[in-house]
DNA sequence: TGGCCACCTGACTAGCTGGTTAATAATAAA
DNA sequence: TTTATTATTAACCAGCTAGTCAGGTGGCCA
């Protein structure tokens, strides 16, 4: 280790107002849309005047990118992968549970996400062209191996993965709906770990492996 | 019937261009958002002189009101009903099949609705404090019912609700990546009626029902 | 015929939008 | 210290925004 000072010389400045912006944006994108996120109410969340802002990042859109390819990669690593040799079991616990935890810590961004798709991923269509495709499908082979060898029963796994997908990504998403129907302020520690209880439980068991 | 003639004499074109209007209203909220579809970008697919739509809207965010509530009606509607006397198979059933064939059939009233939640269900507070949670807690009595009979197994009947909702909703929201992952340009018939047979296949063995 | 009323719309405005610029301050390098 | 680079920000602008308004048109009933 050269010391975490070494870090602070030079661009230390420019990395805490970026964060300090991307933090805000994050905020305000997702409260007021793209179009309705101004470069103004930005710079009043971060508090810093509006040129500052335009400063760091050459433009509105910068800044939404910058926001989006955060969240992509904090999907990326909290996703963790599932392992070809793991048993189907297992597999589907350690995806529910990272999705779930992810949803619960980092609602935001899966909020960020979801309206971007809603509004036809005009910003990342590439992405779930390539990459994503490519990873449902192998993840879906996986499973397809576990059917055929009897391990677990006969379901599309394509669409299991869009099942445990959205079901989990819902907590994120509708947190608003879910905690006012649940009549709550907040959600607490226990909350994601019941969450995670239950998916296992009802998901693992319409599988036939339970 | 008096005859659909006595409807035209008045308030006949008033309706219709309200009907043109708010079509063209809600292709443009979840295209661009509240904020970004513009009274103009409205005006502009309803072929309608921007003056005129504000002739029958006062503003924009009555436009936005009158989608909204119009999604409401059309979500109730389709919806349907779970009747207490049924099984709890059933009425799984008939819940996932109403909901599925929504989310195919009227996909950008659940894009509406999903980016309202998501925003933070400003416009619509009440509307999930008073009559949605009262739904939710009616349904889930009944399911209670069915487990504590054994005729269930113990599931949270709640978030098995939660549940439901969000892999039959995932279908309209996430359109675009589903298509993109399954490398579809459009959704099929057979599509509604697999995505059913999934659904019901997976939850209702997960609820030990099959 | 003339009066009434729903319907229509071009032209306008005040305020906000993203983005630029140019002048200044702070910091680092020599 | 001097010089070069980076950071800061007030002032500004062209274009767009929602919304207004005044002056129409056309159909219906007396």
């Amino acid at each position: 280790m050269t010391s975490a000072n070494q870090i602070k010389k030079t661009g230390n400045i420019r990395a805490k107002s970026k964060v300090k912006i991307l933090t805000a944006a994050r905020t305000e994108f997702v409260l007021q849309g793209y179009r309705g996120a101004t470069v103004q109410s930005i710079a009043d969340r971060a508090e810093l005047p509006k040129a500052n802002i335009l400063y760091y990042f050459k433009n509105k859109e910068n800044i939404y990118h910058a926001v989006l390819e955060h969240t992509l990669e904090m999907w990326d690593e909290g996703i963790g992968d599932i392992e070809a040799n793991e048993g189907p079991k297992v597999a589907i616990e350690k995806f529910i549970a990272a999705k779930v935890r992810m949803s619960f810590k980092h609602p935001e961004a899966s909020k960020i996400y979801a309206m971007e798709i809603i509004q036809g991923a005009q910003h990342l269509k590439d992405y779930a062209r390539t990459y994503q495709r490519q990873w449902v499908r192998e993840k879906a082979k996986l499973f397809q191996q576990r059917i055929d060898s009897g391990e677990m029963v006969n379901v599309d796994p394509v669409h299991l993965i869009f099942l445990i997908w959205s079901a989990t990504q819902h907590y994120a998403d509708f947190e608003t709906q879910i905690l006012t129907i649940m009549n709550r302020a907040d959600f607490e520690e226990d909350d994601v770990e019941q969450v995670i209880a239950f998916l296992c439980d009802i998901i693992l068991r319409g599988c036939g492996l339970i």
